[in-house]
DNA sequence: TACGTGACGTTCT
DNA sequence: AAGAACGCCACGT
């Protein structure tokens, strides 16, 4: 069984809208854990074959496609593109115009620190 | 239980 | 500005 943060993780994930993306650090400090960055990638690495999630619409902080050439950089900037999302030449996107900012229900259950963590996301 | 791993992120050169 | 060096964290072995 998956722990509380990856079910979270993977909740939040499918929600984000076709069109929008988040990064891996938001979405992990939107799970309760801003620390936790990584361990999104991993989930999306291995889960994305189990669910069916958006997996592009997740990219690196500072709006960079983080799929090493190779390994999916290719399909992802595809995918997104087809969405209607502007991927630069180097896999750049500008956050300003596409990230996904979730609506404030869902985070009144956090913590004061929590909520300090993600304003630097909204 | 212990250790290695990764689609990260921040800081220091 | 670009790259190296660390720090982080949960999962698989």
């Amino acid at each position: 069984m998956a722990s509380a943060f990856s079910h979270e993780v993977i909740g939040l994930i499918a929600q984000i809208p076709k069109g929008k993306v988040a990064t891996y650090g938001q979405i992990a400090a939107l799970a309760g854990n801003p620390r936790a960055a990584r361990q999104v990638a991993w989930l999306l690495h291995s889960a994305s074959d189990k669910y069916d999630l958006p997996w592009q619409r997740v990219i690196g902080a500072g709006g960079r496609i983080s799929l090493p050439q190779g390994k999916g950089y290719r399909l992802q900037r595809k995918l997104l593109q087809q969405e209607g999302v502007a991927v630069g030449q180097n896999g750049s996107i500008d956050l300003k115009a596409h990230q996904w900012h979730p609506n404030k229900t869902r985070l009144m259950s956090l913590t004061p620190e929590e909520q300090e963590e993600l304003d630097r996301y909204l």
